[in-house]
DNA sequence: CAGTTTATTCGCAATATTGCGAAAGCGCAA
DNA sequence: TTGCGCTTTCGCAATATTGCGAATAAACTG
């Protein structure tokens, strides 16, 4: 195979090679447990400044307590953009989804 | 029934029915649907920037190609944390997600 | 202390999203 | 025209999230 004939796939490969063995996945794994746990935090930061409790709050988006208790809860991985939304929504706020640029170290 | 007992499950009541039913909801839909269309976007413009096909993007999140088209269309409406997450990974990029406050007109 | 409200945890059914291949459409160059 | 790469669409199985009640814990009130 000449050296020049289609790098792109084999590039494509060494980069998620890079990107997902080794500390990068790790590091990954812990960034992901830092944002649920944010996304929790801010869901019962709205909910409080609402003043609602979580029934309340579980009635205005047609579920239950125990559904928002385990949104809240920082250790859940579960969340999806269809529940924020609808959180947002009974509380008067929007979702806004951003993708950031990470720098990686040099 | 006294008139000032549990008046907060009431309100609460009052509210959801005022947000949900009526023109509300069918702005949200409107919202959601401009969200939605806007997120496939984003993925898009993020895959044409790293200059990957929709394969090659594929191949680094772990899935197929008929899956990140299914991002990539505007119409799609099942976008989850997760998969957003996968991308932005994959891209050297994170995903923020912020609630901001919706203005009522007056 | 008892009584009340709120919050948490668990299990399982219902729903939603993803995974994946196959087929077809599209654009472009030989 | 054919061939090739890229994209789009479809259907269904596999996985993930949600819905919900019940039981318990925790916090607060009188």
């Amino acid at each position: 195979m000449p050296k020049t004939l289609k790098p792109t796939r084999d590039a494509v490969e060494v980069l998620h090679r890079r990107f997902y063995e080794g500390k990068p996945a790790r590091l990954k794994n812990l960034e992901e447990a830092r944002a649920n746990e944010e996304i929790a935090r801010k869901i019962h930061e709205l909910r409080a400044a609402a003043a609602l409790t979580q029934t309340q709050l579980a009635r205005l988006i047609g579920t239950t307590a125990s559904v928002i208790c385990r949104l809240e809860d920082a250790d859940y991985e579960g969340h999806s953009l269809a529940m924020l939304r609808r959180i947002a929504g009974a509380l008067n706020q929007r979702v806004e989804i951003r993708f950031i640029p990470i720098r990686r170290s040099a």
